[in-house]
DNA sequence: CCCGTGCCCTGGCGGC
DNA sequence: TGCCGCCAGGGCACGG
């Protein structure tokens, strides 16, 4: 489940490989993650050069001569890097690439999405206008004032990408961990100084991971593919019944919003 | 507007 | 061994 860190390490695998080859053709073999009109989307598409592969949240966004490709992994959405080769089970979308090269994506759950938009206002559009600033960049006054006012669990106010992006299910546990807050806690319980130590927290746990990724890229190669998961660091989640590496305390694991969930509850306030 | 639920989809796992 | 049912989850549609 690519979150922040796993999308901009595959971002920066994808920019190293594709910048500067051109889409000379596309194959679809699953046509509704392409919220597009398909023909348009394809006669758009072809032609058009990859110029940068910028990130938004959980987004990825090619930046072509005149559209932006914009296209969310969710769980296990990956892409992979090939010459001509058999199509696999799960390849879902085929773009053909000077060279040679083609860019496959590939997706067991086909819960991933892409959308085209043009380049003048991809931005200010569906879906990257519902997309919040990062934790990096977020505002912290507006930031508190929406949490202030919800009567929802922090974490899933954490986990709400139109209020702050970059955090799943994962990373989630892990700034509430750090930050020594308690999952289940109500938005408006939350005090400022708590707020601004959650963006803090967010800011450690999600640059720790891309430093993280960043250090695992130089084994990543087209031929073994781009999968966007590495060994994480993790103090919490998936811990249950293990012990606290602060305090010592056993592990729990509870639901919180439909999601699975993992809290020290002896330091987690 | 606010919040909770169910849906999309498939592989993997536990139970029998 | 095989089959069945259930779970995982990001984001959105929908309903109260």
């Amino acid at each position: 489940m690519p979150e922040l860190p796993e999308v901009e390490t595959v971002r920066r695998i994808l920019s190293n490989q594709l910048n500067g080859l051109t889409i000379e053709g596309i194959d679809i073999y699953y046509e509704r993650m392409i919220h597009e009109d398909i023909k348009a989307f394809t006669s758009t598409l072809i032609g058009q050069t990859i110029h940068r592969i910028d990130r938004k949240g959980k987004y990825l966004i090619f930046i072509l001569d005149t559209h932006a490709l914009i296209i969310h992994l969710r769980m296990e959405g990956k892409f992979y890097i090939k010459k001509q080769d058999d199509l696999s089970k799960h390849e879902h979308i085929v773009f053909h690439l000077n060279h040679g090269l083609e860019l496959r994506y590939h997706d067991t759950r086909k819960f991933g999405t892409m959308h085209l938009r043009s380049l003048d206002d991809y931005l200010m559009t569906y879906p990257l206008n519902r997309c919040a600033e990062e934790p990096f960049s977020i505002d912290k006054a507006s930031f508190y004032e929406k949490i202030k006012r919800k009567n929802v669990a922090i974490k899933s106010i954490l986990l709400d990408q139109t209020i702050m992006s970059g955090l799943g299910n994962i990373y989630v546990d892990e700034t509430l961990f750090d930050a020594k807050i308690h999952p289940e806690r109500k938005g408006l319980t939350i005090t400022k100084d708590e707020s601004n130590q959650l963006i803090e927290s967010a800011k450690k746990v999600l640059s720790a991971a891309v430093e993280m990724g960043g250090t695992t890229i130089r084994s990543y190669t087209a031929s073994l593919g781009v999968t966007g998961l590495f060994q994480l660091k993790l103090n919490v989640h998936t811990k249950v019944g293990e012990l606290c590496p602060r305090c010592g305390s056993i592990i729990k694991k509870i639901r919180v919003g439909g999601r699975g969930t993992y809290v020290c509850e002896s330091c987690q306030k």
